[in-house]
RNA sequence: UCCUGAGUAGCUCAAUGGCAGAGCAUUCGGCUGUUAACCGAAGGGUUGUAGGUUCGAGUCCUACCUCAGGAGCCA
């Protein structure tokens, strides 16, 4: 066989009027007597190609006419611009190379038409071959490279904490139990926050990211028994700091994957205004605040409508305002102003901020309209159906700070106007996604921490490392985490967090 | 753990307690611009499992299994 480039389905419009090698599968095939559609997909896109008799060899046109779907397949043809493809771009096949053929007695099982949840997840292996699925992980890669991007390049250091524990955070009912050598028991994370707390007084600003495990027998559309979680933690931040931190790395996460899969968000039919507006600048911050060029440029490139991203400038707006240099290390009182961490202050993108108590009020307003069913209690957390209206009241992520202490984890700092209350922060994503972020700013005094554990009756030898930290050089500090399968969830508009990840682990599922 | 719902062809679903059905997929045939192509034909069933009621059960009852949605808890 002559020998031409090998091109990628997604890099065809250069390519155009060339004859080209494709290397992938047959996705569909169609026929209408002397004349094949088939349609082959290689991981980047798909692309019909056409096939007329006549054109080719007998053996081509015989080859593809028979050929079962997902069959894999090295194809030659010429790139071909027509008005008539989705794409823009047809294919005219001059030669097929089929690798394995798909056997007559055993079709691909998952067929363009309706399937079943459990039939789906029973086939991941094979669903993710479809271009729905695959567009959302090529989203999520770049969640996970954006968030990883915004703390690496504002003077965090990764430091991953490890994946067997010896106890847990907070409490071990909801942890999977292994036996470690002889007699020991160990635990998979559900959390490497106490870790990095550790790392933070070490290095300054660290961050963590990996999987995490919880043995909580949650059945929804958000829960997973293993999911992946970035954590920063940052030595001398305060909450209003750890706002402005949370707030800047969502804006980063959001205008990268706006910046880059467009294509992939309408495949998946995410409603691209609502992610656009999650970015836009508010009009008053923005008007009373002038901005240098390069940072308005970038926001208008996110908000705006399709424009040539190739052309954009790649601005990262929301990381210039500090050094990529360690300053935390070398000047760490820097941050104790209650000064943001990592974003500028002139940043025109805020998200609402509300206080537990303004939360409330809002929940007590809207059932007296009758606008939700349960009344909310106040001091009680806020359920799933409180959370979806409050954050269905905004176009962009809320932040409530300041939940009480007594319904949240031992390890938060109380308020010092207000005690009853703890200096903590949990982000709802917008539509009724439900929380993404979790946060606070921790205990730093040793006394507190140490009467906060006895009091959860928590092992106090398991914590004693933690308790050092209050011991040797104490400081004020705050973190939080963010479920990466929440967040990709969110941006693709999904509604259930299984599709998320490659290989979904749930309460009833740990096949394929 | 609790509440609710669903298990029938490879898939998605029908079927007053009375002959087990359709679309898609597969195979065969037709069609030179199809977009989940279309048209014709064929093959394809221990109705989740085990009991029970009944002349007769996919359908009603009991238990169990599996899955889904929700609550609680959380990211």
């Amino acid at each position: 066989m002559q020998t031409h480039p090998i091109a990628t389905i997604a890099s065809l419009s250069a390519h155009e009027g060339q004859t080209v090698t494709l290397r992938g599968w047959l996705y569909n095939l169609r026929a209408s007597g002397k004349l094949l559609f088939p349609i082959f997909r290689d991981g980047t896109g798909t692309i019909q190609g056409i096939v007329p008799k006549g054109a080719v060899p007998e053996e081509v046109f015989e080859t593809l006419k028979n050929l079962t779907l997902e069959s894999s397949v090295i194809v030659t043809g010429k790139v071909r611009a027509d008005s008539r493809a989705p794409s823009g771009f047809e294919l005219d096949v001059e030669g097929v190379e089929v690798l394995q053929r798909v056997p007559d007695e055993t079709p691909f099982p998952i067929t363009l038409k309706e399937h079943g949840v459990d039939f789906l997840m029973e086939h991941r292996h094979l669903w993710l071959r479809t271009p729905r699925q695959s567009a959302i992980l090529r989203v999520r890669a770049t969640i996970m490279r954006s968030a990883a991007e915004y703390f690496d390049t504002n003077g965090f250091i990764r430091t991953d904490p490890p994946i067997l524990t010896p106890n847990a955070c907070e409490g071990t009912s909801e942890l999977f139990e292994m036996d470690y050598f002889d007699d020991d028991k160990a635990y998979l994370t559900q959390s490497g926050q106490l870790y990095i707390e550790a790392t933070a007084l070490a290095l300054g600003k660290v961050y963590s990211f990996g999987p995490t495990f919880r043995a909580e027998k949650s059945k929804t559309r958000r829960h997973l028994t293993e999911f992946w979680m970035i954590e920063p933690e940052v030595a001398f931040l305060e909450l209003d700091g750890l706002l402005e931190l949370a707030e800047g790395f969502i804006t980063h996460i959001v205008t990268t994957v706006l910046e880059h899969h467009r294509a992939d968000l309408k495949v998946i039919g995410r409603d691209i205004a609502k992610l656009e507006a999650v970015i836009a600048p508010e009009q008053t911050t923005a008007a009373s605040a002038p901005l240098p060029s390069s940072q308005v440029s970038s926001f208008t490139a996110g908000g705006g409508p399709a424009v040539g991203a190739t052309t954009e400038p790649k601005v990262r707006s929301t990381t210039e305002a500090v050094s990529p240099t360690s300053e935390s290390l070398a000047e760490p009182t820097l941050l104790a102003q209650g000064e943001a961490p990592a974003t500028p202050s002139t940043l025109p993108n805020r998200f609402p901020r509300l206080s537990y108590e303004e939360a409330h009020t809002m929940l007590e307003d809207a059932f007296a309209k009758g606008l939700i069913e349960t009344r909310h209690k106040d001091g009680d957390d806020f359920g799933s159906p409180d959370e979806t209206y409050i954050s269905s009241q905004f176009s962009k992520p809320v932040m409530i700070h300041r939940y009480p202490s007594a319904i949240k984890a031992f390890y938060m700092q109380p308020d010092p106007l207000d005690p009853t209350k703890a200096l903590c922060v949990d982000i709802l994503a917008p539509e009724g996604y439900g929380e993404i972020i979790g946060g606070s700013q921790r205990i730093h005094d040793y006394d507190l921490l140490k009467s906060r554990i006895e009091h959860a009756e928590l092992p106090l030898a398991s914590f004693q490392w933690y308790l050092d930290l209050r011991k040797y050089g104490s400081v004020p500090h705050a973190g939080f985490g963010m479920g990466i399968e929440r967040a990709v969830a969110w941006i693709c508009g999904l509604d259930h967090v299984r599709e998320t990840i490659p290989f979904a682990r749930t309460l009833n599922r740990i096949y394929p």
